[in-house]
DNA sequence: TGCTAGACTTGTATTGATCGTG
DNA sequence: CACGATCAATACAAGTCTAGCA
């Protein structure tokens, strides 16, 4: 009926004709092919379905809960207290976590308390109504022992819980769509516990339920083998929708919003539209100065409306900032993105130090990282700021004539395609391929490396995607100082032998010197190198940008004009995430 | 025009596997 | 070979954007 063949291999045989009739119009591959191809392709795309066949075996779900042994007390007031099933669940999740400030933050504990509570017996919940006088050490204990335990298992013991992994992974993770088996991204369902807001979320705390078959709707095609859901059980739903790539889906309890299952990104699906992305950023590079000069334009006009805009967009495009969605109040942490930015969320400076019109941005944005910036900017925008501004509160909208779907219009009406975010994708490209224009420098493999990690810096800056210090950093970099000096005190000497052995005019000798003088200095530039790389990666972290901004294509062609191996560049899973680009892309591509 | 559900992308934190070293 | 450091994989939260409806 059909035929199933691995993603990549058909990654790898596939696409060199299908792409090339994007990438230039004129291509010498065989024109049948071609025409078939494209044909596909617009079969594929004109009444909007994402495939023809999907068949999978639904998704794995969380073990039951399993009642802890008698030996683990939980204690209330002082007092030991055995828990019901139910309550003594939620408890675990508590107690798992008392090590991590959230467990000390009044609203966390107030939201589980409060759900905690919806657990219990009856009697319970007349014993327990204060959280402080509740003590899960021994809950606490009992896990870490546990976690020690799997940490001590034999080899034999962890070989076979590896085995039952993999066998589930060939089982459930994978799926049949169209033509090929493709990896599925998260073929588990999320076990229940507590929820972990990002920032100052007022939801922290709160139950995440158990979810089961009768909550998930189940997607697949009609002439596949439906998949079955567990003994004594039923799905909520089974439909055949072609037009979304879901697998399965459920709703969530603390927002209601929706979860998916979905394919990983090596997925011909994941791909395509990858893929398309960057070639929406590469249409907006080929008319981004017109739309710079009419946004340029627009801090001219008379309306109001229009001015907002085009400074919003000038923010966009400039700094890289997201489109700033409206959220609701109360519902989540209070972020913000450019079009949502407030009054208090801006300084602005006539002079600064030795500056004219310097924007101060101090704002939490997704995920509430700070975004932090000074940037001068020109003197209409400025004026526009100080206009924006009068007559408002702080909590006020900086934009108040605006927002993201006004601008996305607007955006749609300059080019077909474009929404706020291509600007995020495309100057992170362009400024990919610029860095490694101006940053290439000697041969010497580490060094490029070295150069290559400075331009995805440039972008993670650009993007404002920072981290942590990570924790062992001060000592790791020690570390890394301690085999630098002996690698210089080794080269010293090997050096001074070198030159002695010429004495005994012993050729050999002094062969054997050269090559390890060359060894060690090779050893110590290596050191150095990445010590420069890790103290300057401190608190930037490259791999968003580089999985969801950088056209992987130019990183291709970087590989392939200089000679570096792509496994420098692209471990395993990007790889086959970036399957088509490396494919595709040769040394000359140009984004 | 505004609102919401839904689908899909992007993001950080945590967990798990692997690697290099004493 | 055990151990910690490091890197990869996973988990899942939090964005963006569209379509459809009142």
């Amino acid at each position: 009926m059909y035929s199933v063949q691995e993603s990549h291999v058909r990654l790898a045989q596939l696409p060199k004709t299908k792409y090339d009739k994007y990438e230039k119009n004129t291509h010498k591959c065989d024109l049948l092919i071609g025409v078939l191809l494209i044909r596909w392709e617009e079969e594929r795309s004109t009444d909007g379905s994402k495939w023809r066949f999907l068949e999978h075996k639904g998704p794995v779900f969380a073990p039951p809960y399993e009642p802890l042994p008698d030996k683990v007390k939980f204690y209330y007031d002082g007092k030991l207290m055995k828990l019901a099933a139910p309550a003594e669940e939620v408890a675990t999740f508590f107690a798992k976590m008392l090590d991590h400030e959230y467990t000390t933050k009044d609203v966390f504990r107030k939201n589980f308390f409060k759900d905690w509570r919806k657990e219990m017996t009856s009697e319970e919940k007349s014993k327990i109504t204060d959280l402080n006088k509740c003590n899960f050490a021994g809950m606490n204990e009992y896990f870490k022992a546990q976690s020690e335990a799997r940490k001590q298992m034999s080899k034999e013991e962890k070989q076979k819980i590896k085995e039952d992994n993999e066998r589930i992974l060939q089982e459930y993770g994978f799926c049949i769509m169209d033509n090929h088996k493709e990896r599925i991204g998260n073929f588990r369902i999320e076990p229940p516990g507590l929820f972990r807001g990002r920032g100052d979320h007022p939801k922290m705390g709160m139950l995440k339920r158990r979810i089961r078959p009768e909550d998930i709707i189940i997607n697949c095609s009609k002439d596949s083998k439906h998949p079955k859901p567990p003994p004594g059980t039923k799905w909520k739903e089974v439909r055949h929708d072609n037009k979304v790539t879901w697998l399965a889906s459920w709703t969530e309890n603390i927002q209601g919003s929706i979860k998916y299952i979905m394919l990983n990104p090596s997925s011909r699906i994941k791909g395509e539209k990858d893929w398309q992305k960057y070639e929406t950023a590469r249409r907006l590079k080929k008319c981004v100065d017109r739309i710079r000069n009419q946004y340029r334009e627009d801090w001219k006009s008379k309306e109001m409306r229009i001015r907002q805009r085009a400074v919003a967009l000038y923010f966009i495009d400039k700094l890289a900032l997201r489109a700033g969605n409206e959220k609701e109040e109360g519902e989540t942490a209070d972020t913000v993105g450019c079009c949502s930015l407030r009054v208090e969320h801006i300084n602005l400076y006539p002079k600064l130090d030795d500056q004219e019109y310097v924007v101060e941005f101090d704002f939490l944005g997704k995920d509430s990282i700070r975004y932090y910036n000074r940037i001068p900017v020109e003197k209409r925008v400025f004026k526009n700021l100080q206009l924006f501004l009068e007559n408002k509160q702080p909590g006020d909208d900086l934009f108040d004539r605006l927002n993201t779907s006004i601008l996305n219009k607007h955006l749609q009406e300059l080019m077909d395609g474009l929404t706020a975010k291509v600007f995020r994708t495309y100057n992170a490209s362009i400024t990919l391929q610029q860095q490694l224009k101006e940053l290439s420098c000697c041969e010497y493999v580490p060094a490029k490396i070295l150069s290559y990690n400075r331009a995805n810096r440039a972008v993670a800056i650009l993007c404002n995607h920072q981290r942590a210090p990570p924790k062992t950093f001060e000592k790791s970099m020690q570390n890394l100082q301690t085999k630098v000096i002996p690698a210089r005190k080794q080269l010293k000497a090997a050096k001074a032998e070198h030159k002695a052995s010429h004495d005994d005019k012993s050729k050999k000798a002094v062969e054997v010197k050269r090559k390890a003088v060359q060894r060690i200095e090779e050893q110590l530039m290596k050191l150095q190198v990445q010590a420069t790389d890790r103290e300057e990666n401190k608190q930037i972290a490259l791999g968003t940008s580089k999985l969801n901004y950088l056209d992987p294509r130019i990183s291709v062609a970087w590989c392939k004009k200089f000679g570096i191996p792509i496994e420098k560049i692209y471990n395993k899973t990007q790889r086959e995430k970036f399957a088509w680009a490396i494919d595709m892309a040769e040394k000359d591509f140009e984004f």
